[in-house]
DNA sequence: AAAAGATTGTCAAGAGTTTGACAGAATAAA
DNA sequence: TTTATTCTGTCAAACTCTTGACAATCTTTT
């Protein structure tokens, strides 16, 4: 599983292949050729093969690929055998939504505590986690070894947030405040704009309704 | 404005110009340069100079980019001039959380309803909209005009509610399950894959702990 | 009014990504 | 067992995207 340099348009198709192929194993379908993978995932079957290899021989000759193995090679290249602790920052609607999201545990991703600077929330129960009070954070980022966090704040609080987490050793953060936070090189930060991606079908709307008046 | 072939690479980028536009125009910035913009947007100016040539010659030698007019401009090539009428299918945690933003109505974005399949919900209002029931979405998108609908259901419902949408004249569908919707040629999908971002960043991590083990 | 300085628009080179082709190896059929 | 078929892994070509370089031109200074 050689690990140099692989390129980002690899890693961002993964997740998709992980996917896709748990679905396949749903199906309880055994095995599946870059051909067939191809018509049901949409990428050319000779770009699966070329991406697949990027992590080692998964496949064989005249069969090709195993379904269930191929599967769980990319959850652990992904990082899904790993487990990690979370916590949630801004207990808002956005972060009410994150954390009754099951789905985030399934793949590893353990909810520990939420967070939020309003009093009238602190202390709610959330799918049975307790909202905790901003002034607690730190203590409880190193006690329980929390190396995710996902901000969930306003744009207005989310730098400083951020600078928080940091300092007190969270290795990655995910993203929902519509800013681009400035971090150490070595801290991973996952953004999720939503507006931009708003105004992206936005742009594609406005394109497509102009080709149709010309 | 040649609207010939933009790149999707370019496409991507425009929400981000505009969103460090505003902050400019709101600290009261004049006028910047390809270089200025480069420092604090992180792209090449060499890649902003490209990026802005594809819609026009918005700057002038000597001078740089007038920073309102570059904003308005990029603003009109995202289509927030024109005003949409949108829906959102699933009163779930992230429907409402989508509901209460209200800064998609600002850029044109106007949500007229939300729609549910359970009847504990059917009947509720969230900010300041009513959720209405399933049965009534095809003639309400009609009478209204919607042309956006944010999915919002689980991935089990989704394909069902992207079929009626496009049936009953959607243009565009902002789409939050876990799944790729099949929908024709001529409709917008714009996914957000929470889970897929997730798994990157997990990649990521892993990755990052790999090369400190190694 | 002239000279010096700044900055764009554009081109071509460089870097990165995708695709098609095919030898070689395994499977399936005869 | 032999032959035909399937399908991977890999290479190189084609394509796309990013970067650096610089002439042309506008602004600012003297």
């Amino acid at each position: 599983m050689a690990n140099n340099k692989i390129s980002m348009a690899v890693i961002r198709r993964l997740p998709k292949y992980h996917r896709y192929l748990r679905e396949l194993l749903d199906r309880d379908v055994k095995r599946i050729s870059s051909k067939e993978l191809s018509d049901i995932i949409g990428f050319t079957a000779s770009q699966i093969r070329q991406d697949l290899n990027n992590f080692g021989g998964f496949g064989q000759q005249g069969y090709g690929y195993n379904v269930e193995d191929l599967y769980n090679e990319i959850g652990k290249i992904l990082g899904l055998n790993k487990k990690y602790n979370t916590v949630i920052i801004g207990a808002g609607n956005l972060g009410q939504a994150l954390a009754n999201y099951s789905s985030f545990n399934r793949f590893g991703f353990e909810l520990k505590g939420i967070f939020d600077v309003n009093p009238k929330i602190v202390g709610l129960t959330i799918n049975g986690i307790d909202v905790l009070d901003m002034d607690t954070l730190e203590r409880f980022i190193r006690e329980e070894e929390v190396s995710i966090a996902y901000i969930c704040t306003n744009q207005a609080g989310a730098q400083e947030v951020a600078d928080k987490l940091v300092n007190c050793g969270v290795k990655a953060i995910w993203n929902f405040a519509p800013i681009d936070l400035k971090v150490p090189d070595d801290i991973i930060v996952e953004n999720v704009h939503l507006i931009d991606n708003l105004l992206t079908l936005s742009y594609f709307l406005k394109d497509a309704n102009e080709e149709l008046e010309a």
